[in-house]
DNA sequence: GCAAAGCTTGTTAGCGCTACCTTGAGCGGC
DNA sequence: GCCGCTCAAGGTAGCGCTAACAAGCTTTGC
């Protein structure tokens, strides 16, 4: 029994029992607890079970903030996307979410908009949480970013292309190499005409990645660019919708529209079915993502099986082997999951 | 100058700068500095001036572990999802990001699947870290979890459904009268043998009270409930298809399938673009959710305009209100958001 | 002119854990 | 029977920050 405890600070609503209770209910130390629960194989099993029992008979949740903050050591991994409500991150933020999930830690998630600096800002607010490991989709960074992630040491995991020079490790495909593929695929179709229509370059990498590559298909192929066929867009299927409206007006005999982007093509194909336009008749539908919808709608879309997923798996497994194994040898590493295409009948 | 803090414990790498290393470099006491981070209104304007000065030039961060350990309080809210990867949460993940980032907080984002044997664990997982604030879809817990939730003296949202009875808060539309609504309106357009696809209502209570008002329809416009009519299916556009075969195979004389989820109104769809039926000529098609997609296809669908985004960032200004205003009189509240019937082509 | 009140800064003692060191028990070897 | 060894448990001292109080100073009221 006993209430003894001095406690000559707050102790505020109900934040539940702390190790030492479990430690006086027990009849052990709070070191001994402590051990119990996280080097359960340093003590006898005898003193393990009456940890357990103590445990589960007065609720004790341990604090991993006091944990945390004595270990030097936390259980949370930052991840910053540009965008929370895109399609194409949900599946890399499920491989995170896994993995990590399996080793106890817990996911941080913020959105930084395509912009370094909110991203800077983000980093800044994760850090200052101890995260112990973070996930970057940008691989564009400004400088003060760089050097705050060097400061504090964490490991960090870019995502969204594979890097010249990656701040510390890097897990993509190449957009580049991506995009250059699929237009080749279009070429060796019989495509004379190759559209691309992509999001804006501004602030984004893995858009000027993918032109790269489309240009230099072009080049492979012997096709002239023709500035008339490359156009930036906005985002969402009313993008794309227009990106097959000022192809179509520009350029007439067009043949080959390819999307960077799974929404622009689904709004391409939306617009030439309510023209009435058959596909790939009239033009043919190229994408860069193979999302669910893309199988589904008539005609199905030939795209790019991009490893989203395994992205986000495979970062989750390098972060942990660095910081429970201290695996510092992964340390510079950059992984290319690669692609594949998928031919249908869009084109 | 000085480097004579005497430090027999670690400070293991590069782990940054500490408050005193910034005390000593504006040549104040801890406790000022402290003050003019968190209530810069309680220094004067000269101290303040100094403090900001030495944090850039030692490019501190503050620890937000000890700050939190020491002060009770901390800046994270905890979430948790039945599916990460599920286009209908993001928008209320992105409603709760943007609302509790603006009062600097960051998001725990956890993923359970629909199982509260996993939801509990996670909220466990959550309340470990001391999550300042919980926001949970499901609004069915097992009894250990609402036990753990009362005894951490947590603020709680659930936003699923509108609960009988609440946790603590709640934020939602009524499904059951959602699906009544959109029943009632199909119903009054003249269709006569309405059918209804549900994901399955096992684990999952907004899917029960879908059908609830589903049948609640049927009854006041006077037609037949008829179980042939009524089918679950798994997720996705397969999904959708399949309903479409199932419900035509069964009762051929269906003229309207109101599909209680997005995607499985566009598979739906995609399944007659297939078959070359004319929606709403053969088969008219409802949904429940207002994504981008089913406002770009052809027919374009008639469905239901949900407040996702306003859920999110309504759920997260009543936590906030909680966390920092102490705004007890929320406790017990549930928000009813209402909804939208948004009549479109296909029905 | 002096007590009461306000304002700014400093001092002390923890928040709930764990690193590190110590203690003491058990045990085999010669 | 004593030395060294291993192993389990405990004691102590922080991790980096802030609550609570105290101290020094200025302001205010009458």
């Amino acid at each position: 029994m006993s209430e003894d405890t001095k406690s000559p600070r707050r102790r505020i609503g109900g934040s539940g029992a702390r190790m030492r209770d479990v430690a006086q209910r027990a009849g052990v130390s709070p070191m001994t607890v402590s051990r119990a629960l996280n080097t359960p194989d340093r003590v006898s099993p005898e003193m393990r079970d009456r940890v357990e029992r103590a445990v589960k008979e007065i609720g004790y949740l341990p604090n991993h903030l006091a944990s945390s903050l004595s270990s030097n050591r936390s259980t949370t991994i930052g991840l910053i996307v540009p965008s929370i409500d895109n399609s194409i991150y949900t599946q890399t933020i499920k491989g995170l979410s896994d993995t990590i999930r399996r080793s106890g830690f817990q996911l941080m998630i913020s959105e930084c908009g395509y912009d370094p600096a909110e991203e800077e800002e983000l980093i800044a607010s994760l850090l200052t949480h101890r995260v112990s490991g973070l996930v970057l989709h940008n691989t564009a960074h400004t400088a003060q970013a760089e050097a705050m992630i060097r400061q504090s040491g964490a490991p960090v995991v870019e995502n969204g292309n594979l890097p010249e020079k990656p701040v510390d490790m890097a897990v993509s495909y190449s957009n580049q190499a991506a995009a250059y593929a699929m237009t080749m695929h279009l070429g060796r179709l019989g495509y004379r005409k190759i559209a691309f229509a992509s999001l804006a370059a501004l602030n984004n990498d893995r858009s000027r990645s993918r032109i790269a590559g489309y240009l230099e298909a072009l080049e492979a192929l012997g096709q002239e660019p023709d500035p008339r066929l490359i156009i930036e867009t906005g985002r969402g299927l009313a993008a794309g919708a227009e990106a097959v409206a000022r192809i179509v007006q520009g350029v007439p005999e067009a043949d080959a529209l390819f999307c960077a982007g799974d929404v622009l093509a689904a709004g391409a194909l939306f617009e030439c079915q309510r023209r009435g336009w058959p596909v790939p008749g009239r033009i043919a539908i190229a994408s860069f993502d193979d999302v669910e919808l893309l199988r589904h709608v008539t005609p199905a879309v030939t795209t790019l099986r991009l490893p989203r997923y395994d992205i986000g798996e495979r970062s989750a497994q390098m972060l942990l082997s660095r910081i429970i194994d201290g695996a510092d040898h992964l340390r510079g590493s950059v992984v290319d999951l690669k692609f594949e295409i998928i031919q249908r009948e869009s084109a």
